[in-house]
DNA sequence: CTGAAAGCGCTAACAT
DNA sequence: ATGTTAGCGCTTTCAG
């Protein structure tokens, strides 16, 4: 029961290992009667297809790689579920390669593991999408990929939400509550998104004809430590904000708890809003308003993109970048008690 | 560049490929200046095993699993961290294996996968290695494995803190600011570690003569929602607590949220403690006290005992049951403002 | 200390 | 629609 090997199978169905290799493949050419003998006779054996067996004969490693730089312990959470949804759906596995996106060597270092462990696909974050010297290297090895972010290369696929109608949503929200003076908490410079977020910040201002005060707008990291800096700047100023905004929920989060620390009532005294719908932001209190990005469906979605590629599937009706809809999830933060 | 075989590095330093696999396979009865040839015609050509290869050849596959279900994402990302770590410097390579702990089925699919991928070893998490039909199954593959855990099988090794003494330094903490009421919210009645919790408050409790009112105890399942139930359940007891002590931080945080709904002060009207030192204990407000438990430490142990099981290294002085030391921090939940 | 030969279990080309 | 024959790139015998 140990190690049943396609030899087993095949002789057990009276059939050749190749046939048996056809069917583990859903090849065409194999008669009906025939298959499902093989998948009774695998059954019964409880036959798996050895992985190393099929990565060396093939071109295939039946390996998916998820490439990260420390994200955010949720973040990284959701995405890996639903990678692994599309993964298991597929009998694909999925490997962990993180690595430091600021990291010179690093493009070269993904390049030689992608040689080594001969990933058939690669899926990648940001920031580490947003490092030109990766996606290059990326290009070259020419491996089917995709990344969640809102811009891929020629052989890519792109999975994101449009952050800056998100970011403008969410900031019309804290505009519609009255507020004018509203302090922004801007995310890590190498991540896109953060741009992106920014962007949709200050388009929502000024269309609403706020302007952008540089003293209401800081730098953060999105890390909840960064928040914590930037709430401090911000309500130190002469003429502080009634309400902030940040790029993401742990910045968030930072801010309110120096929001706490001062005594200030939230959203009474300062509205705070975040971003990402991460479980922190329900854990905090009060509960943050924030905007929801299906991330594990982008993720999975991702996923089964690339390795539709990989078995040769039919391409999606739409095989341009594919952005998911975001939602605004209002909560205490900025409404108070209901 | 792209596909350097171990004939092409023979080739460069005029050796058999034998002898290169001999080198790269750290073997011995190799002479000191072949070796450092092969190994500088290996860098030169940036040469990678290939690890198909390898596990068709020998039986290695040089994977590690790691099994779970459904923990915190902050649990997840440290644990995967630590188990990381040590995998890269062994040059093995960590897969996923979620699963569900209370499928009847599981212990036979983790099996089936377990031939598959012909994985080399495992790591396996609570409260998966709580199960026993599952542990039972794996100690039948006789693949090496570690736990997170204070119990292994005869041929595994289990690393973990002394639970119950972690838990009865919180408790005394407690007691010792002087409360007598003290509620408890369980963890998952599925999760070994839960019950040695429960057990050191329990000890702790009596050992300061306080006794144990069946009332202050409540049954938790180690996430947020049931924190706050558990919280609710003993805040609206004709007596109440004057102090929460939850299993882990998530239940601490949601009861957090559930005080300050009722509009109690934390610590003033109500102390509450938590137990992992999760990034979520730093980050509400006020941050809770909490005991630290050394996860990543503790996998990276984990990894590292495995794998050098498999490549028969020394078995390290200290073959037993490995526990790390845990460590109490004490935050503004039950001290107040510093 | 080193090398030659024989597979590991599977898929890819060709048969048939 | 099915079978046969070669390898994939490495490690394992077993010889030197």
């Amino acid at each position: 029961m140990s190690k049943v090997i396609i030899d087993d199978v095949a002789a057990r169905a009276g059939v050749s290992i190749k046939t048996v290799s056809r069917v583990m493949n859903n090849e065409p050419n194999v008669s009906e009667r025939t298959r499902d003998r093989v998948l009774a006779a695998a059954r019964e054996l409880n036959y798996r297809p050895s992985l190393s067996a099929r990565g060396l004969a093939g071109s295939r490693s039946y390996l998916i790689g998820l490439l990260y730089d420390n994200p955010s312990p949720a973040y990284l959470a959701e995405i890996q579920a639903g990678l692994l949804e599309a993964c298991e759906a597929s009998h694909y596995s999925l490997a962990l390669h993180p690595c430091r996106h600021e990291d010179p060597g690093m493009p070269a270092a993904v390049s030689a593991a992608l040689a080594q462990a001969r990933l058939d696909g690669l899926i990648i974050t940001p920031p580490v999408c947003n490092v030109p010297a990766l996606m290059a290297a990326v290009e070259e090895r020419g491996v089917p990929y995709a990344v969640i972010s809102d811009e891929a290369g020629p052989s890519g696929f792109a999975v994101t939400i449009d952050e800056s109608a998100a970011m403008r949503d969410l900031t019309e929200h804290v505009i519609g509550l009255g507020h004018t003076r509203i302090g922004f908490i801007a995310g890590h410079p190498d991540h896109k998104g953060a741009a992106r977020r920014r962007d949709g910040f200050e388009t929502a201002m000024r269309t609403h004809g706020l302007g952008i005060d540089p003293a209401m707008v800081v730098q953060g990291y999105f890390d909840f430590e960064s928040g914590r800096h930037g709430a401090r700047e911000l309500l130190s100023r002469s003429n502080p904000p009634t309400s902030i905004i940040a790029a993401n929920d742990d910045m968030a989060a930072g801010a309110l708890q120096v929001a706490h620390d001062k005594g200030l009532h939230i959203p009474t005294d300062l509205v705070i809003v975040g971003f990402d719908d991460s479980p922190l932001s329900r854990q905090v209190w009060p509960p943050l308003t924030t905007v929801r990005q299906p991330v594990a469906d982008m993720a999975r979605e991702a996923a089964a993109r690339v390795i539709a590629r990989l078995t040769g599937a039919a391409e999606p009706d739409n095989p341009a970048d594919l952005a998911f809809p975001h939602e605004l999830r209002l909560r205490q933060s900025s409404l108070g008690d209901t």
